[in-house]
DNA sequence: CGTAGTCGATTACGTGTGTAAACGAAGGAG
DNA sequence: CTCCTTCGTTTACACACGTAATCGACTACG
């Protein structure tokens, strides 16, 4: 079946904790990833191994050769990611609006004074 | 292994589908939600069938015997469900802040000028 | 030059999910 | 009373995901 470019595949929960770490420190091998990652998720190496060669070929992730290993970067922006996923949970969940979330949010406490304060600050930019 | 209670299961894509019709109209038969999902989703019965088991034995969906056959209805509160699932995705991508989330909303134009409109009024209630 | 460590690639395996057919009980039609 | 339909239940199967061991190649140390 010809590579027929449809949107990029979906990237899973544990593969993005790997996205996350390359987001912040871009070209990084194997081990600095699991140098990363591997303690707070009590993940092995091999593991780390595993997402990375299954984001490369999910065509999240570039490979350069540096030496005789590789080095790994994202080759799509967190934005881009988090804006998708945003979506996607605003569409199934809220009939794709953002107001019913907002409340969700609020009601359950997710919401500090802080939070507040800068969705009001938001707000005062998209108004203008 | 003993039924040790813990947080309910989670609840996956095509379970949502199946759970927001009965969130809609409550006590139904398997085909009364086949009638309302399987043209958009292109299922099958025996599809429905397998999610209203899998749901029943999640405990997201109390039975009640109605003659031969079976009515479902939800025995969790979709403004759980939906609090929950919209918390999962502010924590893992957010780091738990909306404020975040809503810039991004915002940027990728799913605020329409009522959706301000409405947080702006969600805001006030909030201050308060 | 050989041996040990390291790297990416390959293979593995259990579980969840999407999708569905097959089976057995029960009730209605004739 | 027998056959067909209609339920719910059981079983099936392919694919994604989480997690990892193993393998073959290469490098660096001795």
């Amino acid at each position: 079946m010809a590579d027929h470019e449809g949107q990029p595949e979906r990237i899973s929960e544990a593969e993005y904790a790997v996205m996350d770490v390359l987001w912040k420190h871009s070209p990084l091998s194997a081990s600095d990833v699991c140098d990363k990652v591997c303690g707070e998720r009590g993940w092995s190496l091999a593991t780390v191994k595993t997402l990375l060669s299954r984001l490369v070929a999910k065509q999240a992730l570039a490979t350069q050769p540096e030496g005789k290993r590789f080095l790994y970067s994202p080759l799509i922006a967190r934005a881009d990611y988090v804006g998708t996923e945003s979506r996607r949970l605003v569409d199934r969940l809220f009939g794709g609006r953002a107001a019913p979330l907002f409340a969700h949010l609020a009601q359950t406490e997710a919401l500090t004074s802080d939070d507040i304060a800068e969705i009001e600050a938001l707000l005062q930019e998209l108004k203008q």
